[in-house]
DNA sequence: CCCGGCCTGGTACCTGGGTACGACGCGCTA
DNA sequence: TAGCGCGTCGTACCCAGGTACCAGGCCGGG
């Protein structure tokens, strides 16, 4: 059996040799190319045409969703795989409109990465189980009320990047935040700017609407 | 009987003049002060101490909220009347909690306009109905299922605002928007400010919070 | 004991968004 | 015919917000 050529995209170098190592583990993986933003994502997808592409949602530059609008557009046969951090946002959804195959969060297990790009490269789509349960939720025709340990969806924020979380979804400006938390401005900034970071939004607009459709907030 | 002093504040004239005509036929009422602004008004009211203040959530400067905070806190005998176009919005509410005493629609009839003024004038309190109805759907423990002709809430804004409107909700920016309804960006920003203006919004991320809030998006 | 996560803060920079104008064409109505 | 509301577009300005980067203090675990 042939290996399954995998592009890693994402800007954080770290993560990119982290994931590789997990991949080059298993020998029918071979990594064939990383990219730390967009641009060189399409670049590269279209020079080492990847069988699959495991592609970050947030970057510098052209994001991960446009990337792989670009790419599945001009090259259908690399399938894509939208890594996050979180486990819904707009921008993975945005990502499955896009044509991507998979989804998967960035702390998955190795055995789940491995088994979504086995199933991704024979064709078959794969999602996070986790996101189907929360498409589910969301889309379906009636959710659950939401527990109230539901805040805790959100693992990947600390407890201080929560509280700003749902301060932001009030629609809390930024010196109204520092206010509230007793916070200067830059550290409310600091705060703001990883929130958006790990959960893969682009301003706080985003926030707002996640919050809801969360049903984190507005009763 | 002594008549009742009122001011008005209000950064448009127009409004100010047309307020002034009708308040002025009644003959137990009497304009004393007019002010454009939050800081204006703050001062007016300190001098000439009116009974019942009119007061615009949405000015220049120092806006209708922040005015009615310091002066219920300087002088707690003038009642202060919350004017706004739309019905529902987080300033106007954060009038009530800053110490405002009624809340009327801009485009009340004059007789609940009157009503109003001599209500707060007597030590009532006095909130337009729709208002009082909206809070209740809103805070109270069940929200009927919005109708679907709901967006028409949004009867201060045209058609066109109506679309921009929600699509803002959907967290779209400027250029999205622009790309969404063939518009210049230019044209965006003419509307997204109106729309802002009008619902007595300060931002594009209280827009969307009051689309959730009012279900109009995101079931 | 040191290391790493978390919270805090700061500086510098740049862009998006909001504001304040003014302008033009269209269609409707007084 | 003269308005007026509406939608469109432009220019110019300013600031809030987001990004990038660095750094100190605190605490708990290895």
């Amino acid at each position: 059996m042939t290996q399954t050529r995998i592009m890693l995209v994402d800007d954080q170098a770290l993560l990119r040799t982290g994931f590789r190592m997990v991949l080059e583990a298993e020998d029918d993986f071979t990594v064939v190319a990383e990219a730390g933003g967009g641009a060189e994502a399409i670049a590269l997808a279209a020079s080492v045409r990847p069988d699959v592409i495991l592609m970050d949602v947030r970057m510098p530059g052209i994001d991960g969703i446009e990337a792989t609008r670009q790419i599945t557009a001009a090259r259908p046969e690399s399938r894509i795989i939208i890594l996050t951090t979180f486990d819904l946002d707009e921008y993975a959804f945005g990502g499955l409109r896009a044509g991507a195959r998979g989804f998967l969060l960035k702390d998955a297990q190795p055995n789940e990465l491995t088994a979504a790009i086995r199933a991704v490269a024979s064709g078959d789509a794969s999602v996070s189980s986790r996101v189907t349960r929360r498409m589910l939720e969301l889309f379906g025709s009636k959710l659950p009320a939401a527990d109230d340990d539901d805040a805790s969806r959100l693992g990947a924020l600390t407890e201080r990047e929560r509280e700003v979380f749902l301060a932001i979804a009030e629609g809390l400006s930024n010196p109204e935040l520092a206010e509230r938390f007793f916070l200067s401005e830059s550290t409310v900034k600091t705060h703001v700017g990883r929130i958006l970071a790990k959960l893969g939004l682009r301003d706080r607009v985003h926030v707002v609407i996640l919050a809801y459709r969360l049903g984190l907030v507005g009763r």
